[in-house]
DNA sequence: TTCTTTGTGAGAGTGCGTTCTCATTATCAT
DNA sequence: ATGATAATGAGAACGCACTCTCACAAAGAA
């Protein structure tokens, strides 16, 4: 039967509390604040036992390893930061994309993300651009 | 400099020919038609070079490794096939994605993927649906 | 045609995300 | 507290897409 361990709880309370898809690698250093000495296999052991009891859904993002996150979540889209690369949540959907396929083609579900600056990285990216410029001065 | 090889152009005009992204592996099956000795080797070697020429554009979706199309197109999306796997462009775009993101988000750009079934594969789900029926019969 | 050099085919090698192995640890029913 | 056994940590091993190596083939300038 299935035993309740330090390192499961840890795991399932880092993904929770993320609000956003994490990998499996942000995963394991989320948790290690709690569980010092966690290892990578245990983060990747319980990421798919979570799976596969429906508690956790794994994210796709064109050309990235899937990221996990909590699957008591609507359908919804993902934003990934083109600096830090980190994944965020976006609780909107245009919608009504079935008219977009070609004709004699059945959509039944649709990816959408996009592609930007987070909320963090958009002020550091303006730093960076004043202090390039200092430096060409 | 640069020479015309019958790989390199088998390969170009596979490629081109498909009117939809190809993986490697459907590149190689596609221009082995062409010139049957051929490699998968020289089918990266050289779509990597039509890429860093601008000829063609690597498409990447969820969960999947990259394919290759024409870069002569404009913005667009693909739509995946869960049955068949291959990948069809779309040539609409639901357009002014930027409002969805979280406050103090920035959008530069978006990739939208549809799931369904192409125009092949549906018929051909529709029979199997009908097997399946008459066997369990 | 000859020569230089780029391109090719085959298979070995690489990188990376993920899974397996196994000795050790820790949970929990008793 | 004790024992059965699930879970863990560390590192080896794996799978896969992709790249490299190298001997040989062939394009194209002379």
């Amino acid at each position: 039967m299935e035993r309740s361990t330090r390192q499961r709880t840890a795991i399932r309370a880092a993904v929770e509390a993320a609000g956003r898809p994490l990998s499996p690698q942000e995963v394991l250093d989320a948790a290690q604040a709690e569980v010092p000495g966690l290892g990578l296999a245990t983060v990747y052991r319980n990421l798919k036992l979570l799976l596969d009891e429906g508690e956790l859904a794994s994210v796709m993002l064109p050309g990235d390893s899937p990221r996990y996150e909590s699957a008591h979540h609507a359908h919804h889209h993902h934003f990934q930061c083109t600096r830090c690369q980190r994944v965020f949540d976006v609780h909107q959907c245009p919608g009504d994309l079935a008219g977009l396929a070609p004709a004699g083609f059945t959509v039944e579900h649709h990816e959408l993300t996009l592609y930007g600056l987070c909320s963090e990285c958009k002020p550091a990216k303006a730093v960076a651009r004043r202090t390039a410029a200092r430096r060409a001065a």
